[in-house]
DNA sequence: CCGTAGACATACGCTTGCGTATGGTCAAGC
DNA sequence: GCTTGACCATACGCAAGCGTATGTCTACGG
C-alpha cells in the first residue's frame, strides 16, 4: 500500500468520472487527491487516454458478469428475475459509472461500442430468463428491452435525487414481465 | 442576422451541450463557430456562468410546456396519452440537450432543482391524462412514474445508436397504462 | 557493496480557456 | 456633424492541464 497501482488511479478516475463526468478526469488533479505527484502517473500510464480505457475496460469486465454470476448462483427459476430485479434496482452504488460512461459514449464512438456491447450483453441475459420462465422469444426480448430502459432511467431520476421506485411497484413489475401472453385486444 | 442576440449565443450552447456536455461549453471556441470573437460574448454575458444559466432556463421553459400544450390541442381523452408518448417517444430531436442537462444536474445541485421541478411537472401531467382515464389517483402516478423512467431510458439508449422501440410496443404500453384496475394476485 | 529497476518528485514548455481593459465601428437621434 | 450607445475586435494577464525530461530514493539480487 506504500506505492499505488494502475488499479488504484483507475478507481480514483472511475470516482471522478461518476461524479463529474469524463472531463473531470484530470491526471493532475487526481494525483492531488492519490497524494502523488503527477510524475507517478506517467510511469503507470503512457497517457491520460490510457487510463480513461482502463477505467471503461473495467467497467465493462466488472461491471455486468459479477450481477449475472450473482444471481445464477443465489436463485433458480423465476425468483432469477426477481434477485436481479431487486440486486440492479436496490442499490445505487454504481450509478455514477454507469451515467458517466453512458454521457462519456454519446461523444465518443469507441465507448458506445463497448457500452453497446454490455447492453445487449444484459438484455440478452433478462431475455433468457424470461425465456425459461415460458415467456416466448420475441415477447421475451420486448419485456426486456422495456425492462432495461425502466432500469436506466431510474439510474438517472434517482441520481437527480428522485425518489426510488418502491419495492412494491418492483414486485408488480417482475409479475408483468412474467406474466402469460393474452391477445392484444385494443 | 447581421448581428448576434444573447439568443443565438444560447442556441449555440445548448447544441454543444447537448452533443459533448457542459465542459464543452466554452466561451472562445462558441465564438469561433459563430465566427465573431469572445469580446462579443462578454457584452452580450458577464460570464460563462450566464450564459449556462440561460441555456438552462430556456430549456426549462420551452421543452415541457410546448409538447402539453401540443397535446392539449390537438387530442382529448384518452388520445392525448397516446398522442402525447408518439411525441415523446418519437423523435429524437432534443434527447442531446435533455442529457446533456441531466448529467449536468448531476454536480450542480442549482441544476438539480430545475430538472427535479421539470421532471415533476412531466410527471403530474401524465398522472393527471391517466386520472382522466379513470384511473385511480395512486395507481396513476405509479405508472406515470413508471412511463417516465421507460422514456428517459429510451433517450439515453437511443443515444447510444440502439434502435429505438417500434410504435407497436409503444401502443401497447399505451394500453398497459389505461388498462382497469384489477388485484394484484401474486 | 553496488548496480539496477521500480516508483516517484521536480521543473520545464506549451496550449487552452477565462476574464478584463481598451479601442474601434456604425447607426440612430437631436 | 457630433454624441451616444449597441456591438464587436484586439490585446493582455493569468491559471489549469498535458506531456516530457530528468533527477531522486529505495529495495533488492548478486
Amino acid at each position: 500500500m506504500t506505492t499505488l497501482t494502475a488499479d488504484d488511479w483507475i478507481m480514483a478516475a472511475a470516482v471522478r468520472l461518476g461524479d463529474s463526468g469524463v472531463d473531470a478526469v484530470k491526471v493532475e488533479p487526481l494525483a492531488a487527491e492519490l497524494g502523488v505527484s503527477k510524475g507517478s502517473f506517467y510511469w503507470h500510464f503512457s497517457n491520460r487516454e490510457g487510463l480513461l480505457t482502463g477505467v471503461l475496460a473495467k467497467w465493462e469486465a466488472l461491471g455486468t458478469e459479477a450481477i449475472i454470476n450473482a444471481v445464477e448462483r443465489d436463485a433458480v427459476g423465476p425468483q432469477r428475475l426477481h434477485r436481479l430485479l431487486a440486486q440492479v434496482f436496490g442499490n445505487p452504488q454504481h450509478d455514477g459509472i454507469e451515467l458517466g460512461i453512458r454521457a462519456w459514449a454519446r461523444r465518443d464512438p469507441a465507448v458506445r461500442l463497448v457500452v453497446s456491447r454490455v447492453d445487449a450483453r444484459r438484455v440478452d441475459y433478462v431475455a433468457a430468463l424470461l425465456v425459461e420462465c415460458d415467456v416466448p422469444h420475441r415477447e421475451a426480448r420486448t419485456r426486456a428491452e422495456f425492462m432495461y430502459r425502466t432500469l436506466i432511467g431510474e439510474f438517472v431520476l434517482r441520481s437527480h435525487g428522485a425518489k426510488p421506485l418502491p419495492s412494491k411497484t418492483l414486485k408488480i413489475l417482475g409479475a408483468s414481465l412474467l406474466r402469460p401472453t393474452e391477445d392484444k385486444a385494443d
